[in-house]
DNA sequence: CTCTCGATGTTCAAGGTTGAAGTCAGGCTA
DNA sequence: TAGCCTGACTTCAACCTTGAACATCGAGAG
């Protein structure tokens, strides 16, 4: 029963390793940046950035660790070491002892506003800048299709 | 001068933080299901994969390298434990000692052919199967972009 | 022939990620 | 109130990646 296997024809299989590429070097290309220009990599960028744009600038940790789709413990990690860098601080939540809460400080604060303009630009130049609106559509609903089925298959 | 930055779209901005979120996600399912079932990772796969096609399953790890998009240092240490495990074997190239050629053994050959059939049945179930033909082309020419502006600003 | 140089791999230390095990808070049940 | 129990982190050992430093090979210049 093993050739009742769908392969890829060539136009997939095609679409699939460009993909393949693009995980491997984009990831690398936007680390680079954000390393030379501020310090932080992408992950801790997202961090930030999504502390930056809540309320009181304070999230939970799982809530932060479900938003940047990674495990728990890779978020702990990180957070200890953003805390010990001064960018944010951790606490426990006043109103329920069992959740923690990430806080952006105001040094947090200002290495994002000032890592922002560069990394947007280089968003811009390496995914954004040259495609049509089209495309920019179609990009969102495949990456979209893409993260819900990881979800539905993955993890239930 | 802060302000003649060019910050995303509403539309911009969702497109690309769904495809961070892919980037995030789509590397972790594929390295578990190949984990899962035949022991070895996505990027192993990719080497033993890309060699089971080449002539002579040889290939020089220079190239080896520079298709899998990774660093030499990585792809050495990759090689040398896959070697370990008897899936590939080193040799000095015998037409030109400065290269070192990689070579797939039977045991290799056979691992990829056991672990193609569910590997290609997750990048259908993940990313293929749902999309249109336009979908298809559209992410190969939108991926292919992102790589081609990676390499002109990144390494030259 | 020898020296230098560039390109190819390898190694090593530093640091990051993972998954399993451990800790802790509060809700639920009796 | 006591005794689980679940969910939210944290820690730790094992492993992987990275980048810098180190060989090594062969080509080209003098």
């Amino acid at each position: 029963m093993p050739d009742d296997v769908r392969w890829l024809t060539d136009k997939e299989r095609v679409a699939w390793l460009a993909l393949a590429d693009l995980m491997l070097r984009l990831p690398a290309a936007l680390d680079a940046q954000l390393l030379r220009d501020s310090g932080i990599t992408l992950y801790d960028y997202f961090v930030l950035s999504n502390l930056s744009m809540h309320p009181e600038r304070t999230m939970r940790l799982s809530e932060l660790a479900r938003i940047t789709s990674s495990s728990l413990s890779r978020l702990s990690n990180v957070v200890k070491r953003l805390e010990q860098r001064g960018l944010l601080r951790r606490e426990p939540d006043p109103d329920n002892g069992r959740y923690t809460n990430a806080i952006l400080t105001g040094a947090g604060w200002d290495l994002v506003v000032a890592a922002a303009p560069a990394h947007v630009g280089a968003v811009r130049d390496y995914v954004i800048d040259g495609l049509t609106d089209e495309q920019i559509e179609t990009l969102r609903s495949v990456a979209c299709h893409v993260t819900e089925r990881v979800r539905e298959n993955g993890a239930c």
